[in-house]
RNA sequence: GGCGGCGUAGCCAAGUGGUAAGGCAGAGGUCUGCAAAACCUUUAUUCAGCGGUUCGAGUCCGCUCGCCGCCUCCA
């Protein structure tokens, strides 16, 4: 069964079908590395993160790119104000972002260029235009040349007449048309600068990712993603510069995600709704932002605020609830070759949602509807736990709870969650909830204890008023069968 | 002005021709001394509005209203 994937290119879906049978060749346009990564980079990386894993787990041999942006205005500007060199500030957010990316679980690509890494194949390229008559130079500047290019548009979905009418950039006098846009710039005194045949310049932003994907993945290669944002110029330019300078198609499918909305607000500086991914995971654990992010389909706008946040964080408690349920049955269950008629049906479910998972990312990755039936297997698990615990002698086989435990492991490894174990998830949360609620554990269980006692001699109303101390404190105690076990209450 | 998207219950959110997934919140119940958690039941005759195509439409077409993005660096 072939997937169906949203190409941009042809506003709708279509099989996808590789260059190559087996083998999937990706590029997705990374950060401009010049101050700490938001949670809309946090969406795209998990996005295409997750297409890569998906596309892994159907048994492609995938190659996927994703670049650093360490030269362009915005890092100098930076350097300027720091006193810094451009390369100080580049490797520090590199880092930067490297850690967000090992917080938030997010896998390392195949290739993870940098521009600066690449000047000669970039000089390369823009030769290759010059020589080729697409693109022209004025004073060490080397301009595309957009007219010479009747496609231009196509990925967008503009013309070229209407983008000239249109045209709100500051009309720079040496280009020979607005629309035309730098392959190549002059560099100013005191700016890094590379040698080549125009003098000392640095490279465009957008032939960077035309000469690095071609480099990893081919002149022509199957998937280039981003955010909504870049189609336009940036896809656009890269398409013109690519295709002018080989002579051959650029990317077969192009991918791009949804934006992230702050409490219904665009996110922009200046109105200062902006969150850091290091911010974000101060407060919530980075799967609640991973489950957040992929309970949207990643072609939707997205709504970041607290009440969506912990709304999946709530949903990723039940998930770690029901996975700690299981690691328990499982540890006393037994082999038994008969199956009771909630067993059978039980690992019908578990079949179904197999298929249904299957069925949902294979739809242009509908990851929201494919956790809708995550949730749904989930309620269907819990029932059987629950007459379970209810009822000790309702039997259940080692082998049907490994198939359920297999599908979450399954969307686990794909969606990037439940990487920890039950037990450290809850653990840290209550670590977490320790410190708010400035209470020992000790001092937890010296109340527990002095409350059981009170339970016993049936004096409830010292019991419950134990019971609400802690509860102002954050501590919510719950009675099991074994005993009180207790936890924090959710931020 | 050009291009594109969106509008599904209190909220979030799937669903591109076959009769409305899922989650959160709420209500009732099981369990509990009471709770918590979990489970059960319940919450859209209806998908912004009006027309049209069709045996059949959130789903296709047209119009209207409302919101948003891109066209400038941006994930």
């Amino acid at each position: 069964m072939t997937i169906q994937v949203y190409n941009t290119m042809k506003k709708k879906k279509e099989p996808f079908v590789p260059i190559r049978e087996g083998f999937a060749g990706m590029y997705a346009c990374g950060v401009t590395v010049y101050d700490f990564s938001h949670i809309g980079h946090a969406r795209a990386l998990v996005v295409f993160d997750v297409i890569y894993r998906y596309l892994k787990h159907l048994g492609f041999n995938v190659t996927y790119v994703r670049n650093y942006t360490d030269i362009d205005d915005k890092i100098i500007k930076r350097a300027q104000e720091e006193g810094v060199t451009y390369k100080e500030i580049s490797e520090r957010y590199i880092k930067e972002f490297d850690y967000d990316m090992e917080l938030l679980g997010v896998e390392k690509p195949t290739h993870a260029p940098r521009a600066t890494d690449h000047i000669p194949e970039m000089i390369a390229m823009v030769q290759a235009l010059v020589d080729k008559g697409f693109a022209y130079e004025v004073d060490g500047d080397v301009y595309f040349k957009v007219s010479r290019f009747s496609e231009y548009g196509k990925l967008s979905g503009k013309n070229i007449e209407d983008l000239s009418a249109g045209a709100r950039v500051e009309v720079d006098e040496r280009k020979q048309s607005p629309l035309d846009f730098a392959l190549w710039k002059k560099s100013k005194p005191e700016e890094p600068f590379w040698e080549c045949p125009w003098g000392k310049g640095r490279p465009g932003w957008h032939i960077e990712c035309s000469a690095m994907s071609q480099k990893y993945l081919g002149k022509t290669f199957d998937i280039h993603g981003g955010g909504m944002d870049l189609i336009f110029p940036h896809h656009e330019n890269e398409i013109a510069q690519a295709e002018c300078a080989t002579g051959e198609p650029f990317a077969r499918y192009w991918i791009h995600n949804g934006f992230v909305n702050i409490n219904q607000q665009k996110m922009s500086k200046s109105l200062k709704n902006f969150f850091t991914i290091r911010k974000i995971l101060e407060t919530y654990h980075p799967e609640v932002l991973r489950l957040f992010l992929l309970s949207n389909h990643y072609r939707s706008p997205v709504d970041y605020s607290e009440q969506n946040l912990t709304e999946a964080k709530t949903g990723l408690d039940r998930l770690y609830a029901l996975l700690k349920d299981m690691d328990e049955i499982q540890a006393a269950a037994r082999k038994s070759a008969e199956l009771s008629p909630a067993e059978e049906k039980m690992r019908d479910d578990v079949q179904a949602f197999s298929e249904k998972f299957t069925e949902a990312m294979d739809d242009d990755f509908n990851t929201a509807a494919a956790l809708g039936h995550l949730y749904t297997l989930t309620r269907t698990l819990n029932m059987f736990i629950d007459q379970k615990k209810k009822d000790p002698s309702v039997h259940i086989s080692d082998e049907t709870i490994k198939r359920a435990q297999e599908q979450f492991q399954k969307v686990g490894s794909i969606f990037g969650l439940f990487n920890e174990s039950p037990h450290s998830y809850f653990q840290k949360q209550r670590e977490k909830g320790l410190t708010a609620a400035a209470i020992s554990p000790e001092e937890i269980e010296r109340l527990i204890a002095e409350r059981l006692a009170a339970r016993k001699a049936k004096d409830f109303k010292r019991a419950d008023e134990i019971r609400n101390q802690l509860a102002e404190k954050g501590i919510i105690l719950k009675d099991m069968p074994q005993g009180t076990e207790w936890t924090t209450k959710d931020i």
